[in-house]
RNA sequence: GUCCUAGUAGCUCAGGGGAUAGAGCGACGGCCUCCUAAGCCGUAGGUCGCAGGUUCGAUUCCUGCCUGGGACGCCA
């Protein structure tokens, strides 16, 4: 549509036009589409009003209905009649894959994302990295390209010498098995609380981890029975949010990849002794990379790039994403650099998707004093609260179990993913719960709403169209943005664009649907089912490309 | 101290070299004999952190400063 815009401005227009000159007026009632007519000043050496006044007065063009020029910008009217049906047919004809493209041609992306630690429980800050991953992946894989979530769990590391050594003093084996995180979170407390008191207990702790290291039975048996609780009680979350992983792959898997990495580091001649510890310099901007301990343990880096060698060799990954909170983007920084001096010409293709981190009382939450808001708690109060609102809203609905968890869960999490900012974010539980305004459950109830209409036209109305009003254009207008919001969604990593869009898209619907009564007035009904139509089908998808369900009813 | 990131309405946040800076929540006032009121319509509310600079034009780009958050060698 721009560019027959541009077409017919070009044939007015004294120089020649580039597409991003031309842009979208503040205000729907200044028209579709603008041309700032000042940069032309210069080169014209003429007023831009003058400028503007001649262009909008030789402008004619069959799909433009009128021209005004305004404080130096050529305003351009479309002929809406004409606009409408090819924007809509291609909805209706595609459906879902309206906004489908073939961009990434296949290409392989892998992405880093949720990461829960084993034995501790999933907290809010899991919540961001999990439902952000996934929507990357959904508008990756719109856009034709091969996803591949991996969750790297965090299942190795001194933290579980710390918690066999409480277990041996303090657990019991019926007490895991009843509620396995809750009761090893409360010995991963105690161990931290005793430890103060006695400082031993740490040694003890390491002790342990060495062991485990080392192989030793009893050590692993118990590690592995943790890790298996633990993972069963994730799943639980990861099916009420409806996400799935291609890999499981988490830390202790890269135990036997590391020693290769730091071995191929040595032959380069990166490695270097500092205080006892091995380190790659990384130059005057920035701190070296930690490789291995004093006492010769690795650590996260050494993890790290051995799991993005083995991702690039297993994968062949185009694009590598790793879904991390902000604090850890030094990290990344150095992970890169050092792929960088080992001749990985790749490195560039690796992404960190920071956001911020999840304050309460505008402090980190702490998982050693236990201070941490449960993620499985206010879903389960999201739902509740979704339930108590379909007895009083709609109580005849049939499915009420299945719709309020659709709508408690796409509370949950439409609050997360419509905010971009790295930003941290106060938790707010009533925001988060909120179904009013700009909320998942407001979209939901739009598109409800939507097949309620359809669903009761039962195909009636054959009228053409005669002309579009306000309330439709504006449904238009946001309908034909759909396929680049999807694009630059992808190019930039960032489901808040989709959540955005959703909520214009919605929004133009709702203001419609308040004021048009469609099934009642006779005027360009088909057209108006058309529309009705049109926007359950993309804001369905808008909310299939964030995670949320889209129940018919509510 | 160095680096990263942010500072826009009472609150939560969009936006972004250009026209009167936008939503939602909260406040106030309307709208259900009518397709789901989880909605619609309206009112109030802003020196876009501060100071310079680049530009015909800066809230947007650059520099400095202030404030919040984070990172900065044996945690991940």
């Amino acid at each position: 549509m721009k560019q027959v815009v541009i077409e017919a401005l070009q044939t007015a227009s004294p120089v020649p036009l580039e597409p991003q000159m031309v842009e979208r007026p503040l205000h729907s009632q200044m028209g579709d589409y603008a041309l700032p007519c000042f940069s032309m000043a210069k080169t014209l050496r003429k007023a831009p009003k003058l400028i503007a006044e001649e262009i909008a007065a030789a402008v004619s063009h069959p799909a433009i209905e009128k021209t005004e020029a305004v404080n130096g910008y050529v305003n351009l009217f479309l002929q809406r009649d004409a606009a409408a049906e090819p924007v809509l047919r291609p909805i209706l004809a595609k459906g879902p894959t309206y906004g489908s493209s073939t961009i990434g041609a296949d290409g392989v992306v892998t992405i880093d994302m949720s990461s829960p630690n084993i034995a501790k429980p999933f907290s809010m800050g899991h919540l961001r990295s999990t439902v952000i991953g996934n929507s990357i992946a959904l508008l990756l894989e719109k856009s034709g390209y091969q996803p591949v979530k991996i969750n790297y769990i965090g299942d190795w590391g001194t933290q579980f010498g710390k918690l066999l050594t409480a277990y041996r003093k303090w657990g019991s084996q019926e007490a895991v098995e009843q509620a396995p995180i809750k009761t090893l979170l409360q010995l991963y407390i105690r161990f931290h609380e005793e430890a103060e008191i006695d400082p031993s207990l740490n040694d003890e702790g390491r002790a342990a981890f060495k062991a485990l290291e080392d192989g030793e039975p009893d050590a692993l048996a118990l590690w592995k029975w943790f890790k298996e609780e633990s993972l069963n009680e994730f799943q639980r979350i990861y099916e009420l949010l409806g996400v799935t992983f291609d890999s499981y792959n988490g830390e202790a898997y890269y135990n036997d990849k590391m020693d290769p990495v730091v071995e191929w580091l040595d032959s380069e001649g990166l490695l270097t002794e500092s205080d006892g510890a091995l380190v790659v310099d990384l130059g005057e901007e920035m701190p070296p990379c930690l490789i291995k301990k004093s006492d010769g343990a690795t650590l996260y880096a050494t993890r790290d790039l051995a799991a993005a060698l083995d991702r690039k060799t297993t994968y062949g990954f185009e694009k590598s994403i790793y879904v991390v909170g902000n604090e850890q983007s030094l990290h990344f920084q150095q992970i890169k650099l050092v792929l960088k001096q080992l001749g990985c010409d790749w490195a560039q293709d690796i992404t960190h998707v920071p956001f911020g981190m999840i304050l309460k009382d505008g402090k980190k939450m702490s998982t050693r004093k236990g201070k941490l808001v449960l993620l499985e708690e206010v879903l389960k109060e999201a739902i509740e609260l979704a339930k108590r609102n379909i007895e009083a809203k709609n109580p005849s609905l049939e499915n009420k179990e299945e719709v309020a968890k659709a709508v408690g869960v796409g509370a949950i999490l439409f609050s997360d993913l419509k905010q971009h900012r790295k930003h941290d974010i106060e938790f707010d539980l009533e925001k988060m719960l909120q179904t009013e305004g700009e909320t998942g459950p407001y979209l939901q109830y739009s598109c409800a709403r939507a097949h309620a209409v359809l669903r009761k036209a039962d195909g009636r109305g054959d009228e053409g169209i005669s002309s579009v009003n306000d309330y439709e254009w504006e449904i238009i207008t946001q309908l034909q943005q759909f396929p680049e919001a999807v694009q630059r969604a992808t190019v930039e990593l960032d489901p808040s664009i989709i959540a955005k869009y959703a909520i214009d898209l919605a929004q133009a619907f709702n203001s419609f649907y308040g004021n048009v009564h469609i099934l009642s007035d006779a005027t360009n009904q088909s057209f108006r089912l058309s529309l009705v139509q049109s926007v359950s089908i993309v804001l369905e998808e808008s909310m299939r490309l964030l995670g949320m369900q889209a129940p018919r009813e509510m």
